[in-house]
DNA sequence: AAAGATTGACGGATCAATCTTC
DNA sequence: GAAGATTGATCCGTCAATCTTT
């Protein structure tokens, strides 16, 4: 007898099919709502965020890349379009001169502030309303669990 | 008194991140197994799925693309990379010759095979490993609900 | 004119290679 | 030599424009 994974369960397949197809669309429909609103992506209001959420609210370049799990060069892109926008600013370090900060610049502050509001609404309207408070306490736990599982996924306050 | 959209509350937040920080997580992962395995990417999957899961596991350019909610054009290009690896073959209609079908080969039939129990496996390890049965219900119950609150978002058996 | 599909142009994402500083 | 960041090459995704058929 060969030694095989087994097969879904029909109530696994009731949870994953929903599941990834409404996150395939929920964040489509996000990142549609940012660029129609405010001319960034989901993926820079992202980065905006990480760097609101910092002490200086500015980050190296460096650590963008390993919180959003994507390539350096990636970020280095990016940052040069929010730049280009006036959203945020370059910066050297005094003490390692390899080093380049992003800074949110104060009009950059400002887009999140008039951006939230229109996120949140997304939000709610893709997602939340949908949703028993019941069941917002489940896949709270359930998806914080999942979370948890995997070390390299940390939440992106933590630098 | 001005009327503005609600702010999230404690709960709703505690739902709202792990979800969409595990969505983009969990979609990268299966996507990179896809690439290392099989050199196609999630997407590229998802349409040899809804090939195979058709009468004659062949479908319209135009139905892929919106089963799929992406662009034709984008369809015409991964099914032209698709053919070149024989997994997929470009079919006139003998009816209405303006429609071109995609068949699933028998080359891209094996590939599926071989590719369902590495998908089947990356989608235990990053979700529903971590999950309880009892919550497995909820979240079935619960997603469900979110897409049919949008008609359409349709399941990618129904064409 | 409208539907179906494709093409070309352009911005976005990733990888290897490079450059500078430690 | 290793860390930090950037550059260039290449592929992917999207939009407008085009071509053919109905």
């Amino acid at each position: 007898m060969v030694l095989v994974g087994e097969e879904l369960t029909e109530l696994e397949m009731a949870a994953w099919r929903p599941f990834i197809m409404t996150a395939t669309r929920v964040i489509a429909a996000l990142d549609a709502d940012m660029k129609k609103h405010f001319d960034i992506s989901h993926f820079d209001h992202g980065l905006l965020v990480v760097l609101e959420d910092q002490p200086a609210q500015q980050a190296r370049m460096g650590d963008i890349a390993r919180v959003m799990r994507v390539d350096p060069s990636n970020v280095t892109y990016r940052v040069r379009r929010l730049e280009g926008l006036g959203l945020v600013k370059r910066a050297p370090c005094a003490t390692d001169r390899r080093v380049t900060y992003a800074r949110l610049t104060r009009r950059g502050k400002r887009l999140l502030g008039e951006a939230w509001p229109v996120h949140r609404r997304g939000i709610r309207r893709y997602f939340l309303d949908h949703v028993a408070p019941d069941q917002l306490r489940e896949i709270a736990d359930a998806f914080n669990r999942i979370m948890e599982a995997d070390p390299t996924l940390t939440p992106a306050t933590q630098l």
